[in-house]
Parts: structure tokens; sequence; C-alpha cells
DNA sequence: CTAGTGACTGTTT
DNA sequence: AAAACAGCCACTA
């Protein structure tokens, strides 16, 4: 099912803390994987439901949650799991990465 | 093998 | 500030 690629970029997501966030980009330089912000997003959208993987954790370069595909259902899962982890959302429903970016040590 | 697609991003308009 | 562009590459048909 899921290659190499896909094992260490999910390693990288399950280290990110509660009431943290990185962006795809972030997830996939730490994979070694620079560049391929998206094919992080291929590998969460890859998830089964119910996943151990903290995959709401991940938002974009914005601070935006980003899902287009599903009508904003998980969207809004994937918000509500942040804001019981206090992260807060503004009025255009961003997340402030200077307050909430996971810096993970070297 | 080729072509289309996408939970992205940095740069340029 | 917002939209368009061009890279990026695994996966599917």
């Amino acid at each position: 099912m899921s290659g190499r690629r896909y094992e260490r970029i999910y390693a990288v997501v399950s280290r990110i803390p509660r009431g943290r966030v990185a962006t795809y980009g972030q997830v996939a330089r730490l994979a070694g994987l620079a560049g391929q912000a998206r094919l992080v997003g291929y590998a969460l959208s890859a998830l089964e439901t119910g996943s151990r993987i903290p995959w709401h954790r991940v938002v974009n370069a914005a601070g935006e949650i980003s899902l287009r595909q599903d009508g904003g259902q998980a969207g809004r899962l994937q918000r509500v799991l942040l804001q019981r982890e206090r992260v807060r959302f503004d009025a255009r429903d961003r997340i402030s990465l200077e307050r909430f970016r996971w810096r993970p040590r070297s």
C-alpha cells in the first residue's frame, strides 16, 4: 500500500505536537522531500478514516485549511479538531503561523 | 509508455 | 491583496 515516501511523511506528521500545526512544505522538508509539498497532500488524502496520524495538524502555507474536494465536511472536522487543541482561527479562517507553527529542534 | 490530476508553494502579475 | 504561472512527482487509467 504505502511507499517509502509515504512512510517518511507519516513519521513526520506523527511528531507534530498537540496545539501546533505544520505546513505541507514544512513536512516535506522534514521528511527529506524538499519541494514536494503536493506529495504530502497526496499522502494524507490516502489515509483511512480513523487513522492515528494527526493529519489535521497540517495546513497550507497561508495558514488555511486546504480541503477542496469533499464539500467542506472534512475541512470543518479539521477545524474542530484544531480548536479542541486551542489553535485559534482569525476572522478570515486563517491560523497565525507566527503563533502556532511547530518548530522542531534541529 | 503517455496523459491527466492534485489535502502545494514561491514568484510574478 | 488576490490571481495566474510554473515547477513538483506519485498514482491511475
